[in-house]
DNA sequence: CCTACCGATCGGTAGG
DNA sequence: CCTACCGATCGGTAGG
């Protein structure tokens, strides 16, 4: 039996049932997509009645689009202060990458076909944009002090571009934010997203390789 | 002006309307989605009817899974050719990657988020399976014979199973088949995907890295 | 923020 | 393999 919780959980009653939808709305889109989420289902996590979404957003599209902004600019505050200090950059990616782990608990490729296959042109450029300024670019920042520092090597010497490698950072990133086949508890979670984390940065820098074959 | 095209381009008439809508739902089915994609959008890109799809399959899901199916079969008939001579393990896995961002046109992960969650779990169980078997397993025996063969450092000296270096390789490959941002014309895709190739590979066997670094 | 309701579209069936 | 059609569900609106 399937009880209707017309009183959610942690509101305190006022104008913020905006966020709270906005925060439900990420939950059930990020996992499940935009097109298999109905507004119905989203209200009724809300404790809402449909129509009641209609109030604080103009459609379904625009609460989306709200939802991913909201969530791009909160991860770019950090990316960019994470990207500022980047002394050891090596360490910085490490720290990058438990951040990212630990936040972005969804499938970023699917939010992305969203943004591309599911949202009107209007809409796909305005994310496309945010993606590109609040996750690529700070991340390939701090590749490029990498490259720089001689860490890695540059596209005059066999290496890629500071965007490239973001572009791959994140690729390999949403392989542990996404398992690609089944979950395991909740205890080993965090150490899991430890090594995976270092496990990626170490693939970057060249440790996984035996130095003996080269 | 929209012509509903009833006639099929490439169908020499026959039982033979079947193998036609396999082809088309994996060009559908594969870019934007099982849900995004209704059958009556099928039925007409097939120059048929709705209702006549179901002489052919059960329901919606069943053609999907015989989609699938009969594609994960394919690719695994070349992987598991091509991880039985396994001679010089770099050359082999250029090869596999040249062959998979040829032939898997389309996004792998949305194929896996489809299989998990708008699927009976019968049917996922099944897929699941099969992906393992047909897609993972052949990789992850390359992996094993590079470790074998000291290219790549075992778990026990701080490298990581077959199976992980297996699953890593056809995340980074999922980057090139789906772009994350724009996509380009059709004369430079093949040197475009030769070069991710080469360069997927090189950064398993720690060429991006500097070595004077290390 | 609710009740009541709308037109459109979905997957699937009947019957030939 | 077609025409005709079904119940269910979708996003969104009216009106209070």
């Amino acid at each position: 039996m399937v009880r209707k919780a017309r009183k959610p959980l942690a509101q305190e009653e006022g104008g913020e049932t905006r966020e709270l939808i906005l925060r439900v709305a990420q939950q059930l889109f990020m996992k499940y997509g935009y097109r298999s989420v109905t507004t119905r289902q989203l209200a009724e996590a809300c404790g809402l009645t449909q129509p009641a979404l209609y109030h604080h957003f103009a459609d379904k599209q625009e609460l989306y689009l709200a939802m991913v902004q909201e969530e791009i600019t909160k991860i770019r505050v950090t990316l960019e202060r994470l990207a500022r200090r980047s002394e050891d950059v090596p360490a910085v990616l490490k720290q990058v990458a438990i951040f990212l782990l630990n936040r972005v608990q969804y499938d970023l490729g699917l939010m992305l076909h969203d943004v591309r296959y599911e949202l009107s042109p209007d809409a796909r450029r305005v994310l496309d944009e945010q993606f590109h300024q609040g996750f690529l670019l700070p991340i390939a920042q701090i590749f490029a002090t990498g490259i720089r520092q001689g860490y890695l090597l540059d596209e005059a010497h066999g290496g890629i571009s500071p965007i490239s490698f973001a572009s791959l950072f994140l690729t390999l990133l949403s392989r542990f934010t996404t398992p690609l086949r089944e979950e395991t508890d909740l205890t080993t979670h965090q150490a899991r997203q430890t090594s995976a984390a270092e496990l990626v940065v170490r693939l970057f820098f060249s440790e996984l390789g035996n130095p003996d074959k080269r």
